[in-house]
DNA sequence: GAGTTAATGTACGAACCAGTACGTTAGTCA
DNA sequence: TGACTAACGTACTGGTTCGTACATTAACTC
């Protein structure tokens, strides 16, 4: 009954500290997303490793720590798409809706990353505050979205008066909200918000009430 | 919301059924905005009320219906206030931009709810599904943006193409947002969304967002 | 190839927590 | 006024869950 006959090590290596954190993570990015962070349970994210519960606190200390982590990898994720965005080549309009298509895919491919930044901010974001590598990653989108924005202004395509800051929270807001509120607003208004085929006409949606926003003629003030 | 400022009558009723249940719903209203569903503790929830837990599990059957019943009362007062809604009389211009401010002043006022809706939606929207009262509101807000926007595309104000149901997503997006993630947004970006100096700033931010996406000219296709 | 340490597994405990058995009292009405 | 019932309180339980003490082994160093 015992012997579930392991390859007794013939030239593997059967301790892997690396694979073993990064095992942990995964697991845990999963459950976390699942469940929220109260809901996770530590024993489950262990059984679904291939190793113990004793890991988990060996390599990350605790729950709440392991937390931090999988946040910390996760936010490593998007900065490192974010630094292969592309776009500045295009005209500052063009630039402008391609990054914000951009934005909507990355949003929509990774549903995980939207329920875990929920679930922090139900916890005030106190692990993002507890973390120093956290603290202190700037968004490289956003120094795109700034100088998109400043040669589209210079060259009078857009509004003068629009923050980078801004623009990216209010396209966050769509492609986040789409996600993450899915479900209750299916529930509610009965309208799929990912449905596949709905997915082009929010894309361009999206890109539309940008590009809108920035071109319009506000009224002076 | 119904809130509970009963004076405790000295001669009155000590037992009265309606105000116990009004008040476990208050407490349990804010401890599962604050803690999540998972977080909130049922004792915790009866510490803080007059009464003890067996009244929760007396009244609402258990941690889970007691959850739905908050939620349940807390759609209720949107829904209410939507009922409020006076905006008709004016131009489609008008109403859409003060339909859109008074959105955005329901969110600001109630972060409570929009914590449970965030809750509810890392929960896949499963109380709502097992709700009966939940399932059938109509949103009234809805009803009215239908109206307005008819009268505006008939008129030519408004662009032809533009859905009531997608029209209210993008409003509450960027409202949600707002206020669900600041503390990731504050945390990563260094600015408070939801800082009072400015609030007006957002607010004219999303009028002026949603009037440039109704009356844009979009490219023909 | 002996010693050292990093890595891993096992078993357990103490606190916690949702839910309940059972007893009590206030208010109502015949 | 006495009986009945809705409303309420106390005390407990059984299972869960985070965390750890202790044992063990793989792999590296010299």
């Amino acid at each position: 009954m015992t012997s579930v006959d392991e390859p007794a090590r013939p030239n593997g290596r059967i301790r892997d500290a690396a694979r073993t954190q990064a095992e942990i993570l995964d697991v845990a990015t999963r459950e976390f997303a699942r469940a929220g962070y109260d809901g996770a349970r530590v024993d489950e994210i262990a059984a679904r490793t291939r190793t113990t519960k004793r890991m988990i606190y060996y390599y990350f200390g605790g729950k709440e720590q392991l937390f931090t982590a999988v946040l910390e990898r996760a936010y490593g994720v998007i900065r490192e798409a974010e630094q292969r965005l592309d776009v500045e080549h295009l005209d500052p309009v063009a630039a402008i809706r391609r990054l914000a298509e951009l934005t909507f895919d990355h949003h929509e491919q990774h549903p995980d990353f939207i329920r875990l930044v929920s679930i922090e901010n139900i916890h005030g974001a106190e692990h993002i505050a507890a973390s120093e590598r956290l603290g202190k990653i700037g968004s490289p989108a956003l120094d795109v979205i700034r100088r998109i924005l400043a040669a589209g202004q210079e060259s009078g395509l857009f509004t003068a008066d629009v923050d980078a800051v801004d623009l990216h929270a209010m396209i966050s807001s769509f492609c986040f909200f789409r996600v993450a509120n899915r479900h209750t607003f299916g529930a509610l208004f009965g309208r799929d918000l990912v449905a596949p085929d709905q997915r082009e006409h929010y894309r361009a949606m999206l890109g539309d009430m940008v590009i809108a926003y920035l071109t319009a003629e506000r009224a002076a003030d």
